[in-house]
Order: C-alpha cells, then sequence, then structure tokens
DNA sequence: ACCTGAACACCGTTCAAGT
DNA sequence: ACCTGAACACCGTTCAAGT
C-alpha cells in the first residue's frame, strides 16, 4: 500500500474518481468497463485494485459511512427520539444520493466489504435506537435490523418513480409512527 | 388471434407455460434467452409472440390480478379494516410468489401492458381503503399509492435476504399500526 | 510489479433468410 | 404467415502477453 509505483496509485485515485462520476449518474450498479474506459485505464487494472464491485464503492463510501457513524455519536447528546429520527433522515438522505445503496447494504453479508465498512455505523445508529426505546418512545419490539430494513425501503420506493419520491417526507413520517408504537 | 396457425398457437402457449416456470425459478428478471432456449423455439418467435418482457409478464399475470380484483370485491362485504388487511396480506403474498414482480408494478407507467393489465386490481383495493377509511379506522392523509407502495416496499424487503423474510408479517403488522394512525 | 486488451460466456434486440 | 438463428451492441470476469 505505502510503496506502490507511482502509476498504480495514479490509476487507484483516478478510478476512484471517475467511479464517483459514474456513480453518481448511473447509481451503484453503473458499468465497470465504463469506469475503466473513462479513466482511461486497462479492464484488467480496474479489476486489479478492486476485485469486486463492492470494493470499489467500499472504497469509496467509506467516509460517508464514518461521517453517519460520527453523527450518531453526535445526535446521542440530544433527545431520544428527536435523535434517532434526525438520523434516520440523514441516512435515508445518503442512501437515495447513492441510487441502489440500500439494496446493496440489504444483501451485503459478511463476505463483502462493504459490510465491514459500516458496521461502526450501524452500531452507532443501534444505541440511538436503543436509547430511544430505553426512554419508553420507541416500541420495544422493533429491533436494528427492522427499522434499517423499513428506512431501506423507503430509499427503494423513492428509485422506482419520480412520483413517489416527492411522498417520501410523508412516508418517512408513517414509519416513524409505526416505530413510536 | 382467432385464426392463427396451428403452431404459432403452440408457440405461444409453450412460451407461456415454459415462462411460468423460469420465473418461478429465477424472478421476474430471467433471461428470456433461456425460456426460448427451454420452450425450444427460436429467440424471434419469443418476440414475435411477446415483444417486450412486459408482455409476456402479463400474458402470465393476468389472471392473478383477476383474482385479486375478484377478491377485493369479495372481502368488502366484511368488516373494513379487516376487509383491508386481509386483501393487503394476499397482494404481498403474490408479490413474493413472483419475485422482481412488486418491482415491476412500481414502475410500470402507462406504456406498460402489466400497468393496463392491474388497474382493475388496483381500482377495487382503492375502494376497500376508501371504506377503511370512511370507517374512521384508516388515517385520511393516506392514499393507495402510499399504501401499495409500502406493501410493494415489504415484498422488496423480504426478497433482499431470507433473515428479513422471517419478519415480514412483524413489518407488516407496523405498517398496518402505520395506516391506522 | 503492474498494465493491457483479447477471450470467454453471457445478455437483449433486430432482421435477413428461409419454409 | 410464421420461424430461425446469425448479427450487433452491450455486460462481467479472467488471464496470457507485454513493459
Amino acid at each position: 500500500m505505502v510503496n506502490q509505483r507511482a502509476d498504480a496509485r495514479r490509476n487507484y485515485e483516478r478510478i476512484l474518481e471517475v467511479a464517483e462520476d459514474v456513480v453518481a449518474e448511473q447509481g451503484t450498479q453503473a458499468s465497470l468497463r465504463e469506469v475503466a474506459r473513462r479513466a482511461g485505464v486497462g479492464l484488467g487494472t480496474l479489476y486489479r485494485h478492486f476485485p469486486t464491485r463492492d470494493a470499489l464503492l467500499e472504497a469509496l463510501l467509506r467516509q460517508h459511512f464514518d461521517d453517519l457513524a460520527e453523527a450518531a455519536r453526535e445526535l446521542s447528546a440530544g433527545p431520544p427520539v428527536e435523535a434517532l429520527e434526525e438520523w434516520l433522515r440523514r441516512f435515508l438522505a445518503g442512501s437515495t444520493t447513492y441510487r441502489g445503496l440500500a439494496q446493496l447494504l440489504m444483501t451485503a453479508d459478511a463476505s463483502s466489504p462493504l459490510d465491514a465498512s459500516c458496521q461502526a455505523m450501524r452500531e452507532a445508529a443501534g444505541q440511538l435506537l436503543a436509547r430511544a426505546q430505553e426512554a419508553g418512545h420507541v416500541r420495544s419490539d422493533v429491533d436494528r435490523t427492522d427499522v434499517f430494513a423499513l428506512v431501506s425501503a423507503l430509499s427503494w420506493i423513492a428509485e422506482q418513480a419520480p412520483a413517489l419520491a416527492d411522498r417520501t417526507e410523508h412516508l418517512f413520517g408513517l414509519v416513524m409512527t409505526a416505530i413510536r408504537g
């Protein structure tokens, strides 16, 4: 990692930059061939640096997950339910920015670098949920997985049709109501 | 339609039969090439009978949608909220049987034969919702689109991970709570 | 060490050629 | 009238050959 050739490092950075753009345009299912093409790099070079799509996305989203984990810790100073709601709102915003991300996170198992990369975030969010539950403001029969699933589902809905994207805030309110009991 | 050649009619039926199997195995995104292959028919023949994937799926699901529409009419004789809940449960069951169907219905616009094919069903379900609202048992600020979106989202969740599929019933309960207010 | 791109095995879709 | 399958334009992934 430290003593790699200068051209290798340049290629790595270049691929990430281009991937950022392409994912912003086409979502997380964007063509890796196109990423290599736009980066002016051979297809094999892309695979050498990022053996799987998830590895590339993990490098792309690492900072995003860390930011969300940090946000959860900061919010934990405030009122329990409001903190949870605000955090979920930010998580949702991120999921809709990176089209298809909700699905990836939902299907990511231990073999995916994405899974490892967002564990700290999941943990921190879990604390927010637990605190809201202890305060008696959130049903005790919902767990972390339920909450992530529901909010991810909202992101999925918004991705399906622009008409539904307009109602995301409304649907988010319904889900919060459901969680509160 | 009536006076088509016997071989054409046989091919049409054969493709539908095979598609049923392949969709059951691989979901609505199954390879059309494989359908043609298994049906022992040229790829062009498949496209001649079903110009788009949606056209094939529409032929496959027409009966299913009609059944759901009929079920809605029958249930409308019973108690409003229970009727709505029971119907949504059946809709959800269908969406999880045909993997990927929830997404197709969500994205289907007027150009898709799937859209036309399930309009009667949507209409009948809308009546159930309206009745439950008139009875004051469902929030007045949710509409048909919201309800379909939320229940389709549950189907999406179940498709993502087997672990989550087990919790579908629980999540369905949460959504019903949200809708009741 | 690292990069390249051809090669392979798949898609969906179209259409000229056959019967 | 209908059927066939090659052709085209795409994928993801691997790997021999180059520097």
